[in-house]
DNA sequence: CAAGCCAGTAACTAAACAGTTACTTTGTGG
DNA sequence: CCACAAAGTAACTGTTTAGTTACTGGCTTG
């Protein structure tokens, strides 16, 4: 009791829980500063972000950020990786084994809708990257590995359904995903300029689940026979 | 011949054209700068976009902007409003009167990607705008009263469509026009982080001309009955 | 032809910005 | 219990930035 391990998070050395007290955390800092630099960039894009905004949201002191991270570009790219890992792992977690091809697909489509839905900041990640033409994510190799586990549950769904001669014999598994991940991602970053000119609130609940089931209508619709 | 028009444009005192030798052009310094502008905005968004780069790839004195524009944030509503006002000048002159509902959604789907196609500076600017939630054109009353014009030949080519018997009874005409922009907008704006994690260049002619095909594709089969 | 306005220039300014320096505090292993 | 490393702070620095000032030169109109 009287030497706590070395290196142990979660206890100091009286053995109380150091969450409460811990005046020095440095993964607790490290993971502030994630969330805090995740919001700025997501709401201001890397040219608008500002570190001492950054710094100022995680309620730290500017040097750990640099400490942490080394400069702003890379704290940009632990943003964008962590994004990434997120959407990935969450993929990875669905099973769709016991599913009838039509159903796989739609589970596809409404996973990735909902997935953009709950997460703005994925999107708005992914729009000011292409910005910027993926000029970090082309640097990322630990992203460059993290390939998308949807295409590979895409094919299988396909084989299947294919086998029962539910869907067209030449649908591109590339397209398809493209497809669904359109459909979500347009209607979502874009909302705001189509609702000003359209004159329809499209964050709406009636209209949010509208266009959930367009999206599995016009994906199954695309490549039945 | 000795005393030109107040005012008129292309010609000087002398009768010469003023287009070569004039030092002093309202109209094309103007046209210059707004040029410049659309290209820094497309390319480094609203925060990275930097006025002396204006000035300089305007080929002009960066008091000129101030001059023609007032300030920085008035300069990119001016972008933005004549990027909106290309588009919609551009969708007027489609004429679908003579062609088969079918063939006429076919139409609209291919004008709109191959205009997203011919203008990233116009897809760039859309992304921006949204980042920002739509800050400026709310502001602009010159945009909201520019309601699109496909809105009205989709409608009309559904109607035509439903009568024959070929289209669904309850279909969106917005839904519709979301669906044709969305496939479009979302695989060239993305293109980047796209290709970089697929490993496949999306930018290649056969992969675009395959997108387009699509597109056609999946609009038709989303509304035939 | 002169008066005045409008296009245009160069150099400046105050604030904002990313990144650094020099220092203090805290925890822990020998 | 001390020495050292890592966590943390405050104040600073050089540069970049949007926007301005004070000025020049040319065109048009009365």
């Amino acid at each position: 009791m009287e030497k706590p391990q070395a290196g142990a998070r979660g206890r100091n050395r009286n053995g109380e829980r150091a969450e409460r007290s811990a005046q020095r955390d440095p993964e607790r800092t490290r993971a502030s500063i994630l969330a805090a630099a995740t919001q700025e960039f997501a709401e201001n894009g890397m040219g608008g972000a500002r570190v001492d905004a950054i710094a100022e949201r995680a309620g730290i002191n500017k040097r750990m950020l640099y400490h942490y991270f080394g400069d702003k570009e890379q704290l940009y790219l632990a943003v964008l990786e962590e994004a990434y890992i997120g959407i990935r792992t969450a993929e990875k977690a669905i099973n769709l084994s016991d599913l009838e091809p039509e159903e796989g697909i739609a589970e596809l489509a409404m996973f990735t809708w909902r997935y953009f839905l709950e997460h703005p900041e994925f999107l708005s990640l992914l729009g000011t990257e292409n910005l910027h033409r993926a000029r970090w994510l082309r640097q990322s190799t630990r992203l460059k590995e993290l390939h998308s586990q949807l295409m590979g549950k895409l094919s299988d769904l396909l084989e299947r359904g294919r086998a029962k001669g539910l869907f067209r014999e030449d649908v591109d598994p590339l397209h398809l995903y493209l497809t669904m991940a359109a459909l979500g991602y347009f209607y979502l970053s874009n909302q705001y300029t189509l609702s000003t000119i359209f004159g329809r609130d499209l964050a709406e609940h009636p209209n949010l689940e509208g266009w959930e089931r367009h999206i599995v209508h016009v994906t199954l619709a695309s490549i039945r026979r």
